[in-house]
DNA sequence: ATGCTTCTCCCCATAAATGGGGAGGGTAAA
DNA sequence: TTTACCCTCCCCATTTATGGGGAGAAGCAT
């Protein structure tokens, strides 16, 4: 028999702590020797040099400390923890901050009752391990350009719209069309549909309800 | 031994319908027959009228459809089925919402492996069952007095959308156009234009940027 | 002065969206 | 059975949007 895997599980569900215990007793060399209910929790835990655990799932969303904090404080304090993401956020920038903060591997909850076992695993061989989804985003991330470190990627690109083109994104999410918004500039509608052009190029989208969903996101509206 | 409960499970995280099998299983007169990953698998599974189970646990967001259109599905289809939602929102008017739409019990996630159980005793029992943070706050909207009017102004108009055209419309905030929405849903592009141009009508928008922003607003996305 | 960007406007063309009408098949309720 | 709604598909037509190119005027910085 293989070495014994010990993990620890938080996540301020508890049901959803049972699930994952569920899921892994089924393998006799993993074993679960604690969980927290709170990011608080986690860190108490592994501050007590007595507790130890190969690999450690971790929720972002908790009380009194989220995963990030979490992760903030192994740093800070040098405790060298191999950790799991597990969560049902699949933004890009989220897991680019996880991963800047060293976490092992990130998998999203709709993924985690097929995978956690063999993220478990190769988490604690000192690999790598990344649910379906995750890996997708992050493959799109790096064709994409990638922003200097703690760079919000979208607030790079809303810093290179212009005032004219702001203008232009703000009047679409009015549903206004291109003559009724070259009549509303005082401009022709030749010089909107420039715009737009430049806008789809800049923001990467395929058509206006993309660019609506951009300024949504960003809040320019 | 006392009589067999089914039940059935609807949750997007597949992780969490496994914590809640786990909690379960402990019991031997309660059984999971069936369990959900969509709403849409929800209302596809109790139309087969073969298909039966004594209560069904809800999570409120699910893909495709959503909890409460889950539970309007059953009313206007006449299924009466005893629900209890669980969920992480503990929002008052969201339980008021569910009340109203006739779910039997609601549990908050950070109660559920305790409390499950009892709850769905209780409800296939014919009682009501409320988690003790939900019974809190349903306290206190009685003593405040407050009514629930005009609380969810958009969620009627979200009412008069086939599920269809929820479809069409989730697809077009993916900047697909007509014949790829056509294509992805297998039917003619003539198809897409007329659930677009229901979709203009019944949401009073010019274009589809105005279903975009409906969608957003919505959190149909 | 020479680039650089922005804003403006135009040409070309095709694809897509909007707006009106109708129509058949299905299901379900009254 | 009739009524109503939903989903499907088509006709007509016009307007908008997308995609490529270029180009001049103004401002600004090295």
């Amino acid at each position: 028999m293989k070495q014994k895997i010990y993990v620890h599980v938080a996540d301020d569900h508890k049901i959803l702590i049972e699930g994952i215990i569920a899921v892994i007793n089924t393998d006799e060399d993993i074993e679960i020797n604690g969980y927290s209910l709170t990011g608080k929790e986690v860190t108490n835990w592994f501050d007590d040099k007595n507790n130890k655990a190969d690999v450690l799932i971790l929720d972002i969303t908790m009380p009194i400390l989220d995963g990030f904090e979490v992760l903030k404080h192994f740093n800070s304090n040098k405790i060298d923890q191999k950790v799991i993401i597990l969560s049902s956020y699949d933004d890009i920038k989220i897991v680019q901050e996880m991963l800047s903060l060293g976490c092992k591997g990130y998998i999203t909850k709709n993924y985690a009752g097929e995978h956690i076992v063999k993220a478990i695993r190769a988490v604690a061989n000192g690999e790598q391990y990344f649910s379906d989804d995750i890996q997708k985003i992050l493959l799109q991330s790096l064709s994409k350009e990638q922003m200097p470190e703690g760079d919000l990627p979208n607030k790079f690109l809303l810093e290179t719209l212009t005032e004219r083109e702001l203008d232009v994104l703000r009047l679409i999410t009015k549903q206004l069309s291109t003559p009724e918004i070259a009549d509303k500039l005082n401009v022709s509608a030749s010089t909107i549909d420039s715009h737009r052009k430049k806008l789809l190029k800049k923001l990467k989208v395929k058509n206006a309800v993309g660019l609506a969903m951009y300024a949504v996101k960003n809040k320019i509206v």
